[in-house]
DNA sequence: CTCCACAATGCGGCTATCGTCATAACAGCT
DNA sequence: AGCTGTTATGACGATAGCCGCATTGTGGAG
């Protein structure tokens, strides 16, 4: 075969763009990682970041359509909750990166 | 232990955001595929992509300052390279995601 | 040193997105 | 019905980022 990383059609690397500018915004990557950790409303966001209702309720709303958020009615209030491994798992790869980037740095710096 | 996981520090977090940013542009993550596949200078990027010279030099930079792409003259050109199969892995498990996402959705409709 | 080719950067227009205020939609209760 | 509490949305200013044009820097060849 010509390569194990073939080129990504168009469409799909503006998916994949699409996905990565989800994450790109710090308000909404806390959003996700707060309602891993603990399923909440609005209103306990509120509380857990000081954002305005409106913000919350519009990144909320993304980060639905993308299907990484789920909600459920009960009584009035609407309990978000965020329960895909995915971004974690994303996260982590990241976070790797940037540790291996710094070692890499301290040792030039200690080899200089 | 609390969780498995934990809720990332701030600075964590906006660490996080800053590197999913650079993956949201159409243009860089475009670049970084081509130049994964096959390494070359601007030209040859001008040649594949369209972009202007000072655009892709732009998009190379903010690569290159992430550590996503490294450069090495050759007389008066530069080869770029995107080396790192991090990428890779990110958008492979991004693609996963979308598949099944696509795949639940046909089944909504199928069982609707 | 001068000239040429390639790459990087200052500047500016344009668009997209954020974040807020005010308002609308919605569910439940009396 | 109306009233209350919760969430979603329309409108808008502010900000950030893309992108190209023109210019500047940079290395090699004559």
């Amino acid at each position: 075969m010509a390569s194990k990383h073939a080129m990504p059609s168009p469409q799909l690397l503006e998916e994949y763009c699409n996905f990565f500018r989800l994450l790109s915004e710090p308000a909404r990557l806390q959003l996700l990682c707060l309602l891993k950790q603990t399923p909440m409303d609005v209103a306990g966001l509120i509380e857990a970041t000081g954002f305005s209702q409106s913000h919350i309720s519009r990144q909320l709303g993304q980060l639905q359509r993308a299907g990484l958020v789920r909600c459920e009615r009960e009584g009035v209030r609407l309990t978000y909750h965020a329960d895909s491994a995915l971004v974690d798992d994303l996260c982590h790869l990241v976070q790797n990166r940037l540790r291996e980037r710094l070692e890499s740095q301290l040792q030039a710096l200690a080899g200089g």
